[in-house]
DNA sequence: GCCGGCACTCCCGTCCGGTGAGTGCCAGAG
DNA sequence: CTCTGGCACTCACCGGACGGGAGTGCCGGC
C-alpha cells in the first residue's frame, strides 16, 4: 500500500502535468507544490510509484509522466469533483431556458459543454426506449399511401411512410389512429407491442392487411429509434490535444464520425453514476489516447440518454466532471419542465 | 495575354503540385509532362506566370507554387469536370437508394461524398423555402395545449408545441385543422401566409385567439426553418491537410462548426451551376486557405438545397467536382421517386 | 526515514558544412 | 523574336558535433 504522502506525490505529479503537458521532475514539485520534503524524498517516491506502474519515464532522465493506471487511481481516490461557481451554474441555466426545441436543447448542450470543457462533447437525443407514446397520428397520403407520426413525451417526433397493400378509407384511418392512441398513447414503448397485439382482428378483412403494415411499421420504428441519434461538438478543440498532430487525432475524428462507437461508448457509462473511461479502458482502437467522461440524465428521476465528453487523457478531470455533471443536472431539469 | 504553353505550364504546375504536395521545378516539369521544351524555357514561362501572379515561390530558388489567382485560372479555363467512372455512379446510386428516410439520404450522402472526394462533406437539409405543404396536424395535448406538426413534400417533420390563450374543444380543433389542410396542403410556403389570413375571422371570438396562435406559430416554423439544417462528415479527412498543423486545421474545424457560417457559404454558391470558391475568395476569415465546392441539388427541376465539399487550396478540383456533381443528380433523383 | 551531494544520462537547441534542387541571366542558334 | 545550353548563385535541408540544462539514481550521513 502506498504512504499517504506517495499519494500526495502522485497527486502533485498529475496536476502539475495536466497543467504544463509537460514530464514533471522532483525538484520543480517541491517548489509547486508545499510537500515540506527534499526532491531527493521525492524522488525515492517517484521510484516507488513507478515501480507500481503508476507513472513512467518517456526516456531515461526525464521528468515522470502518469499512466493510465496512475490517473485511474486519482479519478478514484486523489480527486473531488469540482463544483462549478454560482455564476458559471446561472449562465448554464439561462442558456438552456432559452432553448425552443429538443434539437435547440441538444445543440445547446453540446455547445455548452463543449466551451465548458474545452473539449470534446458528446449527446445523446433523449432514449425512445425509456420514454413513452404521447400521440400516433396517421395520414392518408394517397389511397394505399399512409404517413405514421410518433410523437414522445420527450419532444421528439419521427415520420414513416407506409405503402398498403389494399387501399383503405378515411373513416377506418380515423378508426385506427383513434383506437391506437386510446391504447398506448402514455404508455412506455417497451408496453407497446403487447398492447396492440390484437388490434388487428378488430378490423374488417378487407382493412385487416393494411393495419398488419402500419403497426409493423410502428414496431419496426420504436425498435429501430431505440439506436439513438447524437450531435457532437467543440471538434475545434481536438488541436490542443498534443504536438504530434495527424497521429493522434485522425483516430479521433473518424471515432467520432462512428456513431456507432460513440453509441457504444455512452452506452457503457452509467446512468446516475458519472463514468471515466481512460487511455486503454475505452474498447476502441482509435480513442486508446483518450478519456471519456460520461454520466445519463434524464427528466425527472429516470435517465432517459446519456452525455458526456472526449479529450486527452492528460485531462483536467475534476473540472471536465464537475461541468459534466452540472449540465446533466440542467438539461434533466429542462426536459423534465417542457 | 498567356501564350497557350504557359497555360499548359501553368496546368501542369497544378496537377504536379496537387500530385505531390511540393513546389515544383521547371526541371520535373519537363519530365513529367511532355512540353517538348527545355527547363530553360520552362523557367522563362514561370517568370512571366509569376510576373502575373499565377504562381509564387515559397522563397527563393524553390520551385513554384500556384497562388489562388492561379487555380482560379485552372478551374475557369484548363480543367475539365472529371466525370466519375460508371462502376463509382452504379455504387452511389446503390448506396443511396437504400436510405429509408430522409434523414439517412442526408446522411448517406455526406459519408458518399466525403470518401469520393477525400474532404469534408456538407450537405443542407432540403429546404422548407422552396418546398410545398404536404400536411399540417394538431393534436390538442392538453385543453390549451396544441402541437402542431408540419409535413413538408421533402419528407420532413417539424413541430412545435403551442401554449394557447384559451382551451380549445376537440371538434374546433378538428375543424381549423381541416380547413387549413384544405387551404394549405400542396401549396408552397411561400404561399401560406397569404392563405391564412382571413381565416381567424370564420372561428368563434371564443376560439379566435387560438387560431391565432396556431397560425402564428405555423408562419414563424416556416420562417425559421427556412434557415436550414445540415450535416457534415469526413473531419478526419482534414489531417490529410498539410503539416503544419494545429494552426491550418483550428480554424477550419471551428468555422465548420458554426452552421451559420456554412450556411452562408452554401447560399454563396449557385444553384445550378457549381461553384467553386479559393482560397481567399471565400468571406470567411478561418477558411481562406480551403476551397469550397458547391452546387444545389433538388428532386425534379429546382434547386431546394445545396451542397459541397471543404478542402485544401491544393485540392484535385477535376475530381472533386465530378463527384460533387455526380452525388448532387444522383440525391436529386432520389429525392424526386420518394 | 529523510536529506545533501555527486556523477551520469539524454533531450534539445544551436551551429556548422556539404549537398542538391532550383533559379536568373546571358549568349548563341534557329 | 524564341528557344536552348551553360553557368553562377541561392537557399532549404540533412547530419554531425557540441554545450547547457533538467532530471535521475545512488550513496553516505544525520
Amino acid at each position: 500500500m502506498l504512504s499517504e504522502r506517495r499519494l500526495q506525490v502522485l497527486r502533485a505529479i498529475v496536476q502539475d502535468y495536466v497543467g504544463t503537458q509537460e514530464p514533471v521532475g522532483s525538484k520543480a514539485l517541491t517548489e509547486r507544490h508545499n510537500l515540506r520534503v527534499s526532491p531527493a524524498t521525492v524522488r525515492n517516491d517517484m521510484a516507488a510509484l513507478e515501480e507500481e506502474g503508476y507513472i513512467a519515464q518517456p526516456h531515461t532522465s526525464a521528468g515522470r509522466v502518469p499512466t493510465d493506471k496512475g490517473y485511474r487511481l486519482f479519478v478514484d481516490k486523489l480527486a473531488d469533483v469540482k463544483p462549478l461557481s454560482r455564476a458559471e451554474r446561472r449562465a448554464i441555466r439561462s442558456f438552456l431556458e432559452s432553448a425552443v426545441d429538443l434539437d435547440d436543447v441538444v445543440g445547446r448542450t453540446v455547445r455548452l459543454l463543449a466551451q465548458l470543457t474545452r473539449q470534446v462533447a458528446v449527446v445523446q437525443y433523449p432514449s425512445l426506449s425509456r420514454s413513452t407514446v404521447r400521440h400516433v397520428e396517421l395520414l392518408a397520403l394517397a389511397p394505399a399511401r399512409v404517413m405514421l407520426v410518433l410523437i414522445t413525451d420527450t419532444g421528439r417526433v419521427e415520420q414513416r411512410v407506409i405503402d398498403c397493400p389494399a387501399p383503405i378509407g378515411e373513416a377506418s384511418l380515423a378508426d385506427l389512429r383513434a383506437r391506437l392512441n386510446a391504447r398506448i398513447a402514455g404508455e412506455r414503448f417497451t408496453e407497446v407491442p403487447r398492447l396492440v397485439q390484437d388490434l388487428p382482428e378488430s378490423f374488417d378483412a378487407e382493412d385487416r392487411g393494411t393495419v398488419q403494415s402500419v403497426l409493423a411499421t410502428l414496431l419496426e420504428t420504436l425498435v429501430e429509434e431505440t439506436e439513438e441519434r447524437l450531435m457532437i461538438g467543440g471538434t475545434a478543440n481536438l488541436t490542443r490535444f498534443g504536438q504530434d498532430f495527424p497521429l493522434t487525432i485522425r483516430p479521433v475524428l473518424e471515432a467520432l464520425e462512428e456513431q456507432v462507437v460513440l453509441l457504444k461508448l455512452l452506452g457503457e457509462a452509467g446512468n446516475s453514476e458519472m463514468t471515466v473511461r481512460i487511455g486503454r479502458e475505452n474498447a476502441h482502437e482509435g480513442l486508446t489516447s483518450t478519456s471519456v467522461v460520461a454520466v445519463g440524465y434524464g427528466s425527472g428521476d429516470e435517465a432517459v440518454a446519456k452525455l458526456g465528453v472526449v479529450g486527452p487523457t492528460r485531462m483536467d478531470y475534476p473540472g471536465t466532471m464537475g461541468a459534466v455533471r452540472a449540465v446533466a443536472r440542467y438539461v434533466g431539469q429542462i426536459l423534465a419542465e417542457k
